[in-house]
DNA sequence: GATGAATGAGACTTCATTCAT
DNA sequence: AATGAATGAAGTCTCATTCAT
């Protein structure tokens, strides 16, 4: 890919974090990039598809970073932690450029939008995979093993990304902790 | 409050929703609500105005119904039932609308996004409450009462609201079952 | 004259002078009156038809305060004081207001402009009447009388009037003296 | 400077002057120039910033005239008599554009004004320089030579420009033998 | 007669996009 | 290939005026 290509995206990305997709303008664009502005025109037809192929590289970057994390030779529950992890990063990192899509067309953005769950859900399969087999081995009570990854999915999520939002962040051993407690133990006096 | 104003209102929350902001033009506002355009501006100053009173407007109905849930007369269970159950449709079928304010300020909406977590904070120190007295009177094991209440919610939302995005939604009698298996009873084998 | 037509008028003149003819507002206008707007209307067809009502009524007063200057029992070069100093009080009272009649058209409004120089012909005029018998009766030297009169106005004027808007005002004597020296003993060594 | 951007000035100069400020409006000039309307704002942040910038090269222009008939190889008297009526022919052809400035802000226009009559000042401390050194040959009686100066000035205004808009106007020859008799001469009976 | 809610007409301004250089 | 001067299209907002009450 060119190099000019990829500095102009650059630039894009930058302002319309900063600013927004409407609050940037392609002038905006360009002395960020230190280009003319008719040269944004010779890689990007549109401020529109500007958008998009941001949108589509962060896409790729953040799969590139699941995979990575369950191509990794480490034990099962590290390698879902480092996915799950990325992704989280990742989404926090970028939630704003995302978001964005939604000023240009309602509807028209759920590609990005589907990319993105369907990173999520390749995560959620794999780790879907190892509870079937833990319910197999006996080692597990039964239980649907989609929803139970699902669950286990979102309570990771809640409590290392949305948790932090209003309230001090948790230690790793205390997400671990919490996860054994609510999901292995259970609240139930036995 | 003025008939016009409210009609004034509906018409751009439903141009707001089809169109999005920067989609919806003050002609095509006064054309669905059968005014002149000029009216609109002796009701509100701007058009972000305009959309910022929308959007309080639904933060306040939002907030009524999760408050009329938790006043009635009914089981515990059945009231956090029916305010998480309140909030999750609203805000399904308002999404789009809140996500819009992003498109006029990138962070001075923050009043209307936060008026909406301080919605679901109240439902969850309710629960949170609820949950301490349970402690207390030993029919659960000691916990976060604070950490457990948002986990309860983050899975109901997950099992009501995230699950059915991509797959057949589940019965109320099989979300019971799952949130006692899941919270309860734990996955462990004893 | 209706009273209540006199305080629109008085208002308008006030927010005039203040905030010009452009932007003076017919609601700004009424509030200041605290009669409803559409009142207005009902004595002035047109904000244009207001502004020129004002001018007119400025002008007749100013008609007045020379007319009574010439007609009061005095000597003749007091009465000419007087007129002329009226005037030019008036005239720098009213300025802006006077000045304001360009903002609404070009040529329009050389009404009210030939009313302001009418009463100062006048004044002109009856000056001339009296210099003219002087150069009869031999205390004065053969002129045109017109422009003799017309003259000592403007250099009047200039002494009054334009002298002090940059520099610290001359006193009733000095203006006197000037007068004589320039018009009457001249410059010119003997 | 561009020539395109002259060419915009000198068809807002035209409409200006023919319609007003507010009865210009940006459509026309950029008719006039045959532009686009928007190549306008390329060059001129404002209509506003337009107007003042055609009323500060009416200035510039005008400063230009006066200084050019004082620099001349000529009399003393005949340098005067080129600086005050080149002013005065400037003032008469653009008194309209002038005065428009009124139209834009009451009190802000007062840079134009200022820079208008600092031009008048600086004719008058010429004259005023030759007076002194009159009056110091013992050719001049002596007098305050500012004020002098000041008085000549503006009689020489009453009598060119003045005098004429209504009345027929008079010959050089009979301005120069009338300044004499009023200024020099005096109108007493020695 | 008095009013103010409602509005049409129109003004200024912005900006994504093009095209001649 | 790179550019920036030029612009058409469109949007927001203002305000003098009217008309039903």
């Amino acid at each position: 890919m060119d190099a000019k290509q990829i500095l102009i995206m650059e630039s894009a990305k930058k302002s319309f974090s900063l600013f927004g997709y409407k609050g940037t303008t392609m002038d905006q664009i360009a002395k960020i990039a230190g280009v003319g502005k008719a040269t944004i025109y010779t890689f990007f037809e549109n401020k529109e598809v500007l958008l998009h192929a941001i949108v589509q590289s962060l896409v790729a970057e953040m799969k590139a970073v699941a995979q990575q994390a369950i191509d990794q030779e480490q034990t099962t529950h590290e390698r879902i932690h480092r996915a799950i992890y990325g992704i989280l990063l990742f989404r926090k990192e970028h939630e704003l450029l995302i978001q964005l899509s939604h000023e240009v067309q309602q509807y028209g953005n759920q590609v990005a939008q589907q990319a993105l769950t369907s990173i999520e859900r390749e995560v959620i399969d794999f780790m879907s995979q190892h509870i079937e087999r833990a319910v197999s081995s006996g080692s597990m009570k039964p239980c649907d093993p989609k929803i139970t990854a699902f669950i286990v999915f979102k309570m990771y999520v809640a409590l290392v990304f949305d948790w932090e939002q209003h309230e001090p962040p948790l230690t790793d051993e205390k997400i671990s902790e919490l996860l054994n407690l609510y999901l292995m133990n259970g609240l139930a006096i036995s």
